[in-house]
RNA sequence: GCUCUCGUGGCUUAGUGGCAAAGCACCUCCUUGGUAAGGAGGAGAUCACGGGUUCAAAUCCCGUCGAGAGCUCCA
């Protein structure tokens, strides 16, 4: 699908270029924020990822953006906010130096929200560091130093770096190709001495680190960094006022586990204080909803200590609405022609040997255990034992295609260090299913899948996707006719659907392409979770047929597909694109009544028995707390409707009403509640 | 796994060499109260675990375990 041809700006965002300043085939996406038009607000902006290659932005492998964009005022500022971070990198490491002047410098690129720079040195930065490195920083960009860049020599640039002992620099300086511009950018003129005389006393005598203190920089001095630029012409250009430093980290030199690890300083960088603020605001908003605390809060689940991490514990809330979101899930399936499978969570490692992921998965899978000298493996994917049950019978080309879906328990080793809540973890639930389908049945199985895809999806509040299509990369199995014709499928079935599409050439999994679709949530975030993938490979391997109407054995094709991908993660997702506040359909308890004193026990007891009766979640507080703090109780519990008795309800036989969304609706009759519940729970809406 | 930060009643946190604190939750009693916290009392901690330094360790040091952030962005 082309861009709409409406007036497109892009505000942020950036294209990479391979190191000759051209893009390479491959470029890596980046995601670019643009307005739809002229006038539109930000609040109604869209993001695609671009490419940039060619001198150009492409979108969806066409030109169509390129005159739209490279003359606008915002790809100026654009470039400008990029300049900004990427100098405000190189105020930080100055600013490093200057304090530090032990640590070796490495690289500091910008990220979509700022820069990092990754330092070599002894001694770990502490957060008193990052306040003084702030400071000294702040100093740097009053001083409003010029940056100068130079284009330099290799032979003498490498003298130059080989006196400061800047390994890590002459190791980059090394890996410029031939041929290529080198230049470097300086901080302050190139006349004056490197760093403040202090950083060279500092040198001799490294002070304590709580001593070191902010140095007024000069005028006369200067800074440099081997850099391809671009940057800012002053220092002055930073707002000292929209930066600041979040965070250390470690990394890896080169990001290569067997590396030297060096330490990431973490910063913000942008144009104003209140866009800081804007992005501050954001961050925190997002830590209002992380699903860790909520999680906790709500007691939907937790983990484990004594049971080990990565492994999740459903409590009743949290079960109840997970029970919820699997019966729908069913329900779902059934309607749109799956049949459901159960099948074991260990089996022989013979089968992961068959399917090949002993050899190509095996880093994620847990050691296998030994049952009467036999191998047995815990399952990290339910595909083999979908196979299986396929082969457990003779299929015509009639019954095809067949479609099996699970929701398969399955377990993968995870490194402690990634183990994230919900979203990353060692146990999960996949909402798996495999078609087994004759070739000229893909495109239609494809428009069949997103169609339930996008009914689940938007039916749990998801309705704004980004779509990719990753085709076949340089080491794959399968047929050239084979991944043409799945490829082909893929697209048919995405223009059928009219969605717009991304497509990532050579990004398919090396036994067929695939589609993957990223939801995008309340906040803006986006969230990977369903896919749709081709696999030529498995039939193959496990030797899959069915009889044609010739009589002759043929092999079927196999498309995997999950929507949720992983529950335990979607219900991640979900608590975070909610904060808690489930739509009633979901919430674990929808009612809560609430006696106004003792003498109403009996009257609410029996409308709670009632709507339990009508299949509503309905709960009696039974604390004797007084109203006001049942009420808040029930707020702070995110419970969507409560109902108060009292002796004015038992009397003229009703509820007062209350919801989270809005607030006192004053007294109605139950037949009335219920017929507003139906409807928001029909609707799967919030009350 | 690696780097940094952090582990204190069920939960959230204070205390950072000298008697383990507070709020919430829990239990008991009083209060029968009308739309986001009524009052009083009580119980509950081997300060993650193991070792060390010290007259004295929750606090300092070493180790272990666990959690959080990061380890994709390439002069």
């Amino acid at each position: 699908m082309p861009l709409p041809k409406k007036p497109v700006i892009i505000v942020t965002g950036i294209p990479i270029l391979g190191r000759d300043g051209k893009a390479s085939d491959r470029v890596k996406f980046r995601r670019v924020i643009f307005l739809q038009q002229l006038g539109f607000s930000f609040g109604d902006r869209e993001s695609l990822n671009l490419r940039y290659y060619d001198n150009d932005y492409h979108y969806n492998n066409s030109i169509m953006v390129s005159q739209l964009t490279k003359s606008s005022l915002q790809i100026a500022n654009l470039e400008k906010l990029e300049r900004i971070r990427h100098t405000c990198a190189h105020v930080m490491a100055m600013a490093v130096q200057v304090l530090f002047p032990e640590t070796k410098v490495t690289i500091g690129p910008t990220t979509d929200t700022g820069f990092y720079y990754d330092f070599a040195r002894q001694q770990p930065f502490t957060p008193e560091d990052l306040t003084k490195i702030t400071k000294q920083m702040r100093l740097i960009i009053k001083a409003n130093l010029p940056i100068i860049r130079e284009e330099v020599d290799r032979d003498e640039i490498k003298a130059e770096i080989e006196q400061l002992e800047e390994s890590y620099k002459l190791e980059i300086l090394d890996s410029i190709p031939q041929g290529a511009t080198i230049t470097r950018y300086y901080i302050g003129s190139p006349d004056g001495g490197r760093l403040p005389d202090v950083g060279e006393k500092l040198k001799d005598a490294l002070p304590e680190p709580s001593l070191i203190k902010p140095v007024k920089i000069p005028k006369s001095v200067s800074w440099w960094d081997l850099c391809a630029g671009p940057h800012v012409n002053y220092t002055g250009e930073i707002n000292h006022q929209a930066f600041a430093l979040e965070s250390v980290a470690g990394a890896y030199w080169r990001g290569d586990e067997t590396k030297a690890q060096l330490q990431r300083i973490y910063g913000t960088a942008w144009e104003t204080p209140e866009q800081l603020e804007a992005y501050l605001q954001q961050k925190a908003e997002a830590k209002r909803r992380d699903h860790r605390r909520l999680g906790k809060e709500l007691k939907l689940f937790s983990i484990q200590e004594d049971a080990g991490g990565g492994l999740v514990f459903w409590h009743p809330r949290g079960a109840t609405m997970r029970y919820i979101i699997e019966d729908y899930w069913r329900k779902a399936h059934l309607d749109a022609g799956y049949e459901l499978l159960y099948t074991p969570h260990v089996a022989n490692l013979e089968l992961w040997k068959t399917s090949g992921h002993f050899d190509f998965y095996r880093e994620n899978m847990f050691d296998s255990m030994d049952i009467e000298e036999q191998a047995y493996q815990i399952k990290p994917m339910n595909c083999p034992f979908h196979v299986l049950a396929y082969q457990n019978d003779l299929h015509s080309y009639r019954e095809l295609p067949l479609r099996f879906a699970e929701l398969g328990t399955v377990y993968r080793y995870e490194r402690s260090g990634v183990l994230h809540g919900l979203m990353r973890v060692r146990g999960f639930t996949q909402d798996d299913a495999h078609i087994f389908c004759l070739p000229a049945q893909i495109a239609t199985e494809i428009v069949g899948v997103l169609n339930l895809t996008e009914k689940i999806l938007s039916d749990f509040g998801f309705k704004d996707y980004e779509v990719n299509l990753s085709t076949r990369p340089d080491k794959s199995v399968g047929t050239d006719e084979g991944w043409e014709l799945a490829t082909q499928a893929l697209v048919e079935a995405l223009n059928n659907k009219g969605w717009e599409y991304i497509e990532d050439h050579g990004g398919g999994a090396f036994y067929g392409p695939k589609i993957d679709i990223k939801i995008k949530d309340a906040i803006g975030r986006t969230w990977q979770c369903s896919t749709i993938q081709v696999d030529f490979n498995l039939p193959e391997r496990f030797d899959m047929e069915y009889v044609a109407a010739d009589g002759s054995r043929q092999r079927p094709i196999m498309i995997h597909r999950a929507i949720f991908g992983s529950l335990e993660r979607f219900y991640g997702i979900l608590i975070e694109n909610y904060a808690g506040d489930f739509p009633l359909w979901l919430a674990p308890i929808q009612i809560r009544l609430l006696p106004v004193s003792e003498e109403q026990r009996e009257y609410a007891e029996s409308v709670a028995a009632n709507l339990k009766q009508a299949g509503y979640r309905v709960e009696l507080d039974r604390t004797g707390e007084r109203l006001g703090k049942q009420i808040r109780n029930a707020e702070l519990e995110k419970i969507p409707v409560v109902a108060v008795v009292g002796q004015r309800e038992v009397e003229h036989q009703t509820l007062s009403i209350r919801t989270r969304q809005q607030g006192d609706l004053g007294a109605m009759s139950l037949v009335e509640l219920q017929e507003n519940l139906d409807n928001a729970i029909a609707n799967k809406a919030n009350v």
